[in-house]
DNA sequence: CGCGCTCGTTGACATTTGTCATCGCGCCGC
DNA sequence: GCGGCGCGATGACAAATGTCAACGAGCGCG
């Protein structure tokens, strides 16, 4: 089920080209390593995943289309002799928890070298698992969403500053009822108001 | 004033190592590319261009310390002979104003392919100015802020959902007031309320 | 100079938002 | 079955926010 002659076969998803191409160019350096495909969006990623059927499959967390982490949830079921990574430049403890969920083997931000990269694709594709340490502590230390379903969804329609009673129609709520979700989502987090509590709870990657 | 015989020298910063390194690698395959520096952050970034006078200096929008632009402005006053770009993830218009008004002379997004880098990279180093054609086009429709130095300002402390009295507090100002500049600003930039006045002005760089 | 203009500032008033006490519903253990 | 418990929902009340009209300072212009 390994690579070929040409060894470990790697899929590159990022939607930056600048960062896509040097990547490619620079893993193409290491003897064991193939960029066989790669993509600029979630849709993409996919495609080109079921076209070539890579070993590994290395995604950024923000792309058009869908994130890394749905790509990653949805090649787990597809394919599942592709190990997935996710690799991000701003992670969020929340963003870590999902993709561990989904599946990802691998989640480091983009401020590895890329000699590190390597060896952790090969390390991943070898059965290993791998979280970047800082990245880890943070999402220990940010615990688990304290968020129920519902404080959660009221709170991610209130992110974008829309009023209450806009949240209210949307949620086909009372304005009564969403205001006592919003305030009992800012208590939880530690907030003064819902505007607050969203920057927070987007931060920590719970919405 | 040029490079020497390796060709053009290149100053590289980006606080992210993985890109930062690929397109080291990458442009040193072009032969009248050198790149002499690199740096992960603001402050390494002026330190570097003072130890090693670049030709040109490529620099990320977003690093800690001090933003690409900050640095491009100090750059353009200590080296007048060191031509400065910009290259960002995801362009705001106001970024793009901001600048092209420090003497920036080229703005990419990282979408671009790093063969195309390079070729704005000698063109710029040539004496033209580059600007991405949807950036730009971004910008001109976006026009400039309409705020006023006050709006604006205020508008930055409310950015992160603080109550009004601790924004007054931190403005040396009556509450009141501050009110009254919010809700002007808000009305300028056709929001509900400053919470989303403050989204809007930050998605266009005005903030 | 005196005029009109804009910006910064303020307080009074209406509206929105946050807090609290309360109620109904479904679920689990006993 | 039934009492306790947590979640979802609601309205009354208090506090924060947004809206409005107004006033003074600075500035360009006839």
């Amino acid at each position: 089920m390994s690579g070929a002659a040409g060894g470990i076969r790697v899929l590159l998803a990022d939607d930056e080209h600048l960062i896509r191409g040097a990547l490619a160019a620079l893993l193409a350096l290491e003897d064991d390593l193939t960029v066989v495909a790669e993509a600029a969006s979630g849709p993409e990623a996919l495609a080109m995943a079921r076209a070539h059927r890579p070993d590994v499959a290395v995604l950024d967390l923000q792309m058009p289309g869908a994130d890394g982490v749905s790509v990653a949830r949805a090649l787990r079921s597809e394919l599942p002799g592709c190990t997935t990574m996710i690799v991000t430049g701003h992670g969020r403890p929340g963003h870590l928890k999902r993709a561990l969920a989904a599946g990802v083997r691998g989640f480091l931000p983009k401020t590895v070298s890329a000699q590190r990269l390597a060896e952790i694709i090969r390390s991943v594709h070898a059965g290993n698992r791998y979280v970047d340490p800082e990245l880890a502590a943070d999402a220990i230390s940010a615990g688990d969403s304290p968020l129920t379903a519902r404080e959660a969804e009221l709170l991610e329609l209130a992110a974008d500053g829309a009023p209450v009673t806009e949240i209210a129609a949307r949620a086909a709520l009372a304005p009564g009822t969403v205001r006592n979700y919003l305030s009992s989502a800012a208590a939880k987090l530690g907030a003064e108001n819902r505007h607050a509590a969203a920057r927070i709870a987007r931060q920590r990657g719970w919405i």
